[in-house]
DNA sequence: GACTACAAAATTGTAGACAATATTGTGTAC
DNA sequence: GTACACAATATTGTCTACAATTTTGTAGTC
């Protein structure tokens, strides 16, 4: 999706992407096993693709491969995150920062080009779109931001947001709306580097706020503290 | 090293650990290619398993994976080093800032332990043990943060920073000194998080300026611009 | 009747064989 | 003598079959 580039040539990032998506739109559901034979079969592939594919997505977190047991779906605890939420302020601020020293007023265009599309996407609610884009707007900002390699940090930690937030997502969400992300790109316009890192730590922090991580302090993740 | 109790029950572990150790050491050089069946012979082990440990290391940003092409020890440019001290600084900034919060007695004298043995160490000259424990430090912090989260960010920062310093390290490198370490521990010791989180940025910038990241601005990495 | 030990089924892990691709060397034509 | 095309070699990529492990079902015994 956001490497969907690199993915056409390459079998097994189709892979990944495929299973990402069913992810972040919650059809397939924290907790899920992914049985390797199962998924060769579903994708006309050989089952040592899909080791490589569930492989790949384990170092991103959002698959959980326990050795001779198989592979699940990742169920992140309360406490990684938030952990996920420290690191992406810790990130994007300094995302931010390089970017207001650096951002050209094409970037800007772009940058709000990204955002109109963010907004048609929420009014024709094509939740894969919004789950793409919202995620994007973050990773376009690292892009532009002119480092690769925070943006392979960002990618990484706007993955498991999603997998988090199709994890602890209350029912009345909003979002990452448009809103927010437009103020922070107004601030990245005109320089402003302390308003641009405020408004990014608050933005990050009302995604957060509207999970529902406070609720259950440790979900039950063992049968055990489930069930005794 | 650094998850030696996990590596002692996972052969591909132990493969990577060696390959890693070889790099940190300078014994394998940035730009070195890594043949697999050289690799298979050489640890007794098939070629299937060096190939996992060859992904595992590339994802850990120490080797490099041309399709097709083979896998080479990764030549990180001038910038992505850049990138990984600022990446560094954002991320241990918070995990001093979790740790002024947390650290109780017992980590204190962790810590003070832990720079003790880079003491010796480097009275010692073992440079395998230099090489683990400096990086170790770091890695310390970031386990006794309480943020498993941000250990693994860190652990995959502080790999990369090895083959940094062992591409870019100038001649006279005092390399990661433990007294600056000390200095941080001691902040922490006393909660005082302003002089702590200014003491580590300090750290990582003496580190960073110890290497020779000025001077060639990119080094030749392909072959048209080393001798065009 | 319940618990333990054993056996069978299913699933993952591993290795070896085969196919595809890139590189290098050689030969021929101009 | 040089350049291009072709073939040979070496190396990586992929697939299929086999081994190891775990889980589930069953039978026997206390």
């Amino acid at each position: 999706m956001y490497n969907a580039d690199e993915a056409a040539g390459a079998p097994t990032a189709i892979i990944c992407e495929k299973i990402w998506l069913a992810i972040a739109e919650r059809r397939l559901r924290p907790g899920t096993r992914l049985k390797e034979e199962q998924l060769a079969e579903i994708f006309s592939v050989s089952r040592a693709r899909i080791r490589q594919a569930l492989t790949a997505l384990e170092r991103d977190g959002l698959v959980t491969i326990m050795p001779n047991r198989g592979a699940f779906v990742s169920e992140p605890s309360v406490d990684e995150a938030r952990d996920v939420f420290v690191a992406r302020r810790a990130i994007e601020q300094r995302v931010v920062e390089r970017l207001c020293e650096r951002a050209n007023p094409k970037d800007i265009v772009r940058l709000r080009g990204h955002i109109e599309e963010e907004r048609i996407a929420g009014h024709s609610g094509n939740l894969s779109d919004i789950v793409r884009l919202s995620g994007g707007f973050h990773l376009l900002l690292a892009e532009l931001s002119g480092s690769a390699f925070l943006f392979g940090i960002l990618r990484d930690l706007v993955s498991r947001t999603s997998l988090i937030t199709a994890m602890y997502r209350s029912n009345h969400l909003h979002n990452c709306g448009p809103d927010e992300h437009l103020a922070v790109v107004e601030h990245i316009a005109s320089r402003d580097v302390a308003s641009a890192i405020k408004e990014m730590a608050e933005h990050l922090n009302h995604v957060e706020a509207e999970l529902d991580l406070d609720e259950e302090k440790d979900q039950p993740r063992d049968l055990r503290t489930a069930l005794l």
